[in-house]
DNA sequence: CCGCACTGTCTATCGAGTGT
DNA sequence: ACACTCGATAGACAGTGCGG
């Protein structure tokens, strides 16, 4: 018996569906936050008052039968061929039935249309007429009050859209395009279930947007890789070709093998000039924009689905920690803030009396990161708008150098993260010796204190991110 | 999952020049 | 008058890689 889930990740990845049968799978922390029933929320936003709750193992028949006596179901159970499919919402109208998917983000996008068409594959072989498909997804315009406004907090779109946001391909329409025989599908899954795991093949899939879990496992022979492998090289998915060329290291590399990206050149440059590469002119006018005294800052926040307290959208975040260094007359100063719930107002007021009122403020991926929550808590505190505006203005992205090719240590071995550039440029501050190594995992520490409402211990994490930022800046200085 | 920056690629559009 | 090419330009968009 196979879930719409199971032809997600075969398709994905034979090898990644064998392992999820075969293997014990280690649960991951979710990104998102959400402690609130996501069907229960969108059920009230369809006002639908009277309707039929599918459960685990419901055969087609139940189904059908609930769907004489109710025009409205909820968790949906249809099976055809093994494969289940749950339908979150499904409204039987004259016409034929119409069927809502709920979506965990404000902008469904037209790449999840295989999901929706293998759904509707299954209820299409059963014979069930669908006339339309519709998503229910959070509303990224709606900003909460006191108290959650659910018909507000949700959109249902007959559209995707597009990364800006602009409503792309009719739903139905494109997904109508799209469904699949999986007839083969299932049987080749059969077949790969009652089969040793089968081998690792690389693809373009298996490191973009998040690197598959088992990628390490798959590919063990890149973790040895050394620095001036090809492996290394950012911004191509050639790196295959290129080794099928004879091409596996960084200095055979010529002006013909690469886009024309600038941190691809300052790797071939570190490559060919024994490891380093600074491009002086740029990094000079860089150094330029900036102004002592120069501080370091480092926010920690949490991501909620939807929004726990009021001035917060969907999908917004909660900063709860923050370390700032500052850094004058050769010595260093330490600020921090900690705390729990919302605790946005004493965030700010904290972090308004200890930042210093002139000079440059570092963090790193500061665009991405510390500036969009500046700005966020400006428009949800307006007492604090101006201060916490000025604050961001002054704010300069220290990963900037990496970014844009004006410096590369061959060490850095294609990734720019703080830790792994820590670890090349100042060694010493290398996080192993810490409890939290990583970002996630002082969310996860933080969400259990705060699910308790209790007091967590400050960690000397930030401590050391703003310690290498200021080694990463004398040095490059 | 979100957003952002940067980059290259693709597409639409415009004006100039050309051919019919 | 019309259709076409060409190159320049601008905007949309996808890909990649950071942060949590």
């Amino acid at each position: 018996m196979y879930h719409i889930s199971d032809i997600k990740k075969y398709r994905f990845c034979p090898r990644f569906f064998w392992k999820a049968n075969h293997q014990k799978q280690t649960s991951r922390m979710p990104y998102i936050r959400l402690e609130e029933k996501l069907i229960e929320l969108a059920k009230e936003k369809l006002e639908i008052d009277s309707f039929f709750m599918g459960v685990r193992n419901d055969s087609n028949d139940i189904s059908l039968s609930a769907f004489e006596k109710n025009e409205w179901g909820c968790n949906v159970r249809f099976e055809y061929h093994g494969l289940r499919v749950k339908i979150p919402f499904m409204q039987k109208t004259d016409e034929g039935y119409r069927i809502f998917f709920t979506y965990l983000g404000v902008l469904p996008k037209g790449d999840d249309v295989r999901f929706y068409a293998d759904n509707l594959w299954v209820l299409q072989q059963l014979d069930l007429h669908v006339m339309d498909i519709q998503i229910i997804h959070l509303n990224a315009g709606y900003i909460r009050e006191e108290e959650l406004d659910v018909s507000d907090l949700f959109v249902v779109s007959e559209h995707f859209y597009t990364p800006k946001g602009n409503p792309s391909k009719r739903i139905f329409d494109y997904v109508l395009h799209h469904v699949q025989d999986l007839s083969k599908v299932l049987s080749s899954m059969e077949e790969t279930l009652s089969g040793p795991m089968p081998e690792a093949v690389k693809l373009p899939r298996c490191y973009r947007r998040n690197k598959c879990p088992h990628y390490d496992e798959c590919f063990p022979h890149e973790q040895t890789h050394d620095a001036m492998s090809i492996y290394h090289l950012v911004n191509t998915n050639q790196k295959d070709e290129l080794v099928a060329k004879g091409i596996t290291r960084l200095d055979q590399l010529t002006g013909e093998d690469i886009t024309g990206d600038r941190v691809q050149y300052a790797q071939i440059m570190a490559a060919r000039s024994g490891g380093e590469f600074v491009d002086r002119l740029a990094l000079k006018n860089w150094i330029k924009s900036l102004q002592p005294p120069f501080s370091f800052l480092d926010f920690e926040w949490d991501l909620y689905a939807i929004p726990p307290y009021h001035g917060l959208k969907p999908m917004e975040v909660l900063p709860f920690q923050f370390s700032l260094h500052m850094y004058h007359d050769q010595q260093v100063e330490h600020e921090q803030f900690l705390g729990v719930g919302d605790c946005r107002e004493d965030f700010i007021k904290k972090l308004l009396t200890t930042i210093p009122e002139e000079g440059t403020i570092f963090a790193y991926n500061a665009d991405g990161a510390e500036k969009l929550r500046l700005l966020e808590l400006a428009r949800q505190f307006p007492t604090y708008e101006e201060a916490l505006i000025s604050i961001a203005d002054r704010l300069i992205d220290l990963a900037i150098p990496f970014f844009l090719g004006l410096y590369y240590n061959l060490e850095f071995k294609g990734a720019f993260t703080l830790k792994r550039v820590t670890e090349v440029i100042a060694p010493d501050l290398a996080y192993d010796d810490l409890n939290i190594q990583h970002g996630l995992q002082a969310v996860e520490q933080w969400r259990a204190a705060d699910r308790l409402d209790a007091p967590m211990d400050p960690d000397v994490k930030d401590q050391l991110y703003a310690y290498c930022m200021r080694d990463t800046l004398s040095m490059v200085s």
